[in-house]
RNA sequence: GCUCCGAUGGUGUAGCACGGCCAAGCAUUCCGGCCUUUCGAGCCGAUGACUCGGGUUCAAAUCCCGGUCGGAGCACCA
């Protein structure tokens, strides 16, 4: 169904020096389940690895023992399989700590790498000033047998930590002899106090895009830097160097997505989890209804450019709308309800299509008894003017009378207001917003029960769970 | 401050690597109209952009230089 719309425009541009297959990668560090952000790099390298054929790996990257939730291990690959996004590989940076150590040793021996027992206030001073430390230019053996003594647990944290030599002059002061490897002494939620000296992002991503056969690196402008700083480890180790692209970032407006924010919102009950819909993680998204297939569009849509841009929420629903609305029924949900009679003689009978588009769904309908008042929004009742008309949907035309509707026949006056309502006996329902607001009201009897995304008419889309309402958009 | 990146309508993008086919395409929003017993969908129409200044050229959104603005990095986080 959605598939047969014609997408002309909007591919992602080729990959350079593609042979053959990719290998891609996305790296998430396990502090949280994923959010919409997270979706564009899943979404960006999916693509991609379904195009050229490949490998997708998920890489864990939880080398730093303090920023780890252990729910995250298994939420990411969760979040990532509803998004479709097909991964082939899982690897878990804790679970390599060996081979890092021996690629550490190998490399001491080579002289690309010495042990720092300096604190690291001087350590940077020096930096800044192009000079070099004077354990740079110990032996290797030397450099070995403090290593040992690192692993060994002999140093506390901050008195000694591992350094990668790269060029002292170049002009980014970061990139400078930048730190391999540093000890923390936290325990590890996977491997407890097994370890405690960790390789920095730096040395374990290099590493491991090199074992691992990376082909095609994409990630965010903010790693730049870290690719400068990587690529003198793939020219120290003479590993091939992958191709690299950096997209720009994406602000995401009105949304929050600080896992450290919301985590601290769930502790103190704000929130009432990681699916809270007032959040921008893809759980929440999911559970107001919005589709996978939607943020695959919106990314390929959006592209991989290096300016910066701002999401569109807007654009982000006109394409989510586009998939749910064949398959979204059509209810009346109203706000805030007042019982208004009607003043009608005879009974009345309603007939509204279950989908517009959709004939053979068949129609909801309902029969109004004379003294019999319906729901109608308070609101809208309110705003009525004395003596007003308006067309009751899909059921009879009335004019405002004081606190009551007076029956007119059918006239041909097609330019008048139109309003939903509904029938005695509906259910009570609230609608959660993602603004932290409810809205509650009536919900027609045919909806009771439902779960799925339906179009409560003139409201908006609403995803129901459990006789409860989420608001998607409008 | 230093290093590095970027700049197309309200928003998101196409085009820029090989200058002319771009008096700039598409999507979304807004506005108007049609259709319609939804403020949804659909149809028609309208408004709206190449950051600025120089240069190269017969010709520049596309190449060069400078300014401005925006962003990222400057961690023993990822």
């Amino acid at each position: 169904m959605i598939r047969e719309k014609k997408d002309e425009k909007h591919e992602l541009p080729e990959l350079e020096n593609v042979a053959g297959k990719v290998v891609m990668r996305m790296a998430p560090s396990p502090s949280g389940p994923l959010h919409i952000g997270h979706s564009r790099m899943a979404i960006l390298n999916d693509e991609y690895v379904r195009r050229y054929g490949g490998e997708l790996i998920l890489r864990i990257e939880d080398t730093n023992p303090e920023n780890i939730d252990i729910e995250a291990y298994d939420l990411i690959p969760q979040d990532l399989n509803w998004l479709g996004v097909h991964v082939t590989k899982k690897v878990i940076q804790s679970s390599r700590m060996d081979i890092y150590y021996n690629i550490a040793r190998e490399m001491i021996r080579k002289g690309f790498l010495y042990i720092l027992e300096k604190d690291q206030e001087l350590f940077r001073e020096l930096k800044l000033k192009s000079i070099a430390a004077e354990e740079r230019s110990y032996s290797p053996e030397t450099n070995e047998e403090k290593f040992d003594r690192l692993l060994s647990g002999y140093y506390d944290e901050g008195e000694a930590a591992v350094v990668m030599k790269t060029d002292l002059n170049h002009p980014n002061p970061s990139v400078r002899d930048w730190i391999a490897f540093r000890i923390n002494t936290s325990p590890h939620p996977l491997t407890g106090s097994k370890y405690s000296l960790y390789p920095t992002m730096n040395f374990s991503v290099s590493v491991d895009d090199h074992l691992l056969g990376l082909t095609h690196v994409i990630r965010g402008i903010d790693h730049l830097v870290n690719t400068e700083k990587q690529k003198y480890m793939f020219e120290a180790n003479k590993w091939k160097i992958p191709e690299y692209f950096h997209y720009g970032f994406i602000s995401i407006p009105d949304t929050i997505l600080k896992t450290s924010v919301i985590k601290q919102g769930i502790k103190s009950g704000k929130y009432s989890g990681w699916d809270d819909i007032r959040l921008g993680t893809i759980m929440a998204l999911k559970k107001r209804g919005y589709r996978p297939e939607a943020f695959r569009k919106y990314w390929i849509n959006s592209g991989m450019r290096e300016s910066n841009a701002t999401f569109s929420w807007e654009i982000f629903n006109s394409i989510n709308r586009e998939i749910i609305d064949y398959d979204a029924k059509r209810f009346f949900f109203v706000k805030d309800p007042v019982e208004i009679k009607l003043n009608n003689t005879g009974k009345l009978k309603s007939h509204a299509a279950i989908h517009p588009e959709r004939p053979e769904l068949g129609y909801r309908e309902y029969e109004i008894n004379p003294d019999s008042p319906i729901y109608f929004p308070s609101e809208e009742f309110d705003k009525l003017g004395e003596n007003s008309t308006v067309r009751l949907k899909d059921l009879c035309i009335v004019f405002k009378s004081g606190n009551e509707f007076k029956y007119v026949p059918e006239n041909n006056d097609k330019k008048l207001k139109i309003i939903q309502w509904c029938p005695l006996g509906s259910d009570n329902i609230e609608i959660y917003k993602p603004d932290g607001t409810v809205d509650s009201g009536k919900i027609e009897p045919l909806a009771s029960g439902k779960n799925g995304v339906v179009q409560l008419e003139r409201y908006g889309y609403v995803n129901l769970l459990n006789n409860r309402g989420f608001y998607l958009h409008r």
